[in-house]
DNA sequence: TCACAAAGTAACCGTTTAGTTACTGGCTTG
DNA sequence: CAAGCCAGTAACTAAACGGTTACTTTGTGA
């Protein structure tokens, strides 16, 4: 995962049939430029992203990035496109309807927290996004149509938790999941500036943990009668 | 505030003082520099910030952003200067200490939402600066040293509420202030992306009251026994 | 088997970009 | 009042940049 520079290239060394290298792999270097866009999106934004870096980075040539994916915008867009792919494919590995409605919350929570913690560039791609005010993301119907289903297990969890009058019955699910969303996300984007001014590294593991914690008791606390 | 285009060159169409029109003007030229610069950088992020871009909306030239600032990077340093500067004078106008406890936490959840929601050029500053691991403002003896004084009145209000039996008592100052900041920045900063995505637009009056509310509420539970 | 399409390379091109040079005009002070 | 410094302008430069052209190599199916 972290040296792409022969990437394509090393395949001659033993490929996945012996009696064929199989010098060319169209999938494979279209798949190398994508990882090695979203690193260079993700670490420089839109405007401090360099091509002949993301060519360089993913073993292969500026010609081949051209090839598989038009120009410069139509790549960050793939690779927007991906990243939220990504995360929604993850999302759905979740499941909140067997879960009691405090447990639900806070899995939810957890999910949320979590992968953001192991994807730092999406909240990168996220960030370049807002400041461009969504213009890829407005302008593609298939990021448009993509979902998360976390609205809708949300308010199941939040109906049957108001049933059995364990929440406040004025609460908007979309409410929760920007308060979960905004805790989760901030201290992680925010981390370089906040440990900064702070002076205490927020991504020690302690940290890290009472951060967890606290998340999901703020969510909880926020929402019971 | 709106536009710069002919700043400086209209001095001379009534200076401070009629019998001498004053053409020049070099700290007038270097603060519209310096208000070019911000909006700027705000909007393309320092990579995608165009040095000729600043120097036309300053109605100026190219030369005098050189001459006064160094280079690209250093002006960006003295936007980032001035907004933390600016941020950290509002800061001192508001008075905690004659508030009650509960009161107190919910004006400075107010402040920070209101500055925030008048100040996008700040976030957005904040952002860039974290994608870059906030290397300029490690860089900054300047800023390191210009600390929020909120982390300070914070302590006390939590200390009269935990002596009042109001709040718990392991409460960390840090904490609040992370929550306040979280809710606050993160539903500004990602208000394109969000409203885009759930289909409703987060700037609209009502929305803005309703957030408001929710950041103070959610705070304070987050913090009672 | 060979023609043709697709995969891949490297050198190139016009434009944009940060930064500079060489100059003009005005303000201040010895 | 002149000398010299500072504010300001416009045209220039070298390098970096996104994107292209012209070409070679490889796999495949008529």
């Amino acid at each position: 995962m972290e040296k792409m520079d022969e990437g394509v290239r090393s395949r001659s060394r033993g490929g996945r049939r012996a009696e064929r290298p199989q010098q060319r792999d169209p999938e494979r270097t279209r798949a190398s430029i994508l990882a090695a866009a979203t690193r260079e999106f993700a670490e420089n934004g839109i405007g401090g992203a360099r091509v002949d870096a993301i060519a360089e980075r993913a073993g292969t040539n500026k010609r081949m990035l051209y090839h598989y994916f038009g120009d410069k915008e139509q790549l960050y867009l793939a690779v927007l496109e991906e990243a939220y792919v990504d995360i929604r494919t993850a999302e759905k590995s979740v499941n909140l309807s067997g879960l009691a409605p405090e447990q639900g919350i806070a899995e939810l929570a957890r999910f949320t927290w979590r992968y953001f913690l192991q994807h730092p560039e999406f909240l990168s791609l996220l960030g370049t996004e807002n400041l461009h005010r969504a213009r890829w993301l407005r302008q593609s119907t298939r990021l448009k149509e993509l979902h998360s289903h976390f609205i809708g297990e949300l308010s199941d969890l939040l109906e049957r938790g108001k049933a059995k009058g364990l929440f406040r019955t004025d609460i908007d699910p979309l409410n929760v999941y920007l308060t979960i969303a905004a805790l989760s996300c901030f201290y992680i984007s925010h981390q370089y500036t906040l440990s900064t001014i702070f002076g205490r590294d927020l991504m020690e593991d302690a940290n890290i943990v009472a951060w967890e914690r606290h998340i999901i008791e703020a969510t909880l606390a926020s929402i019971r009668r």
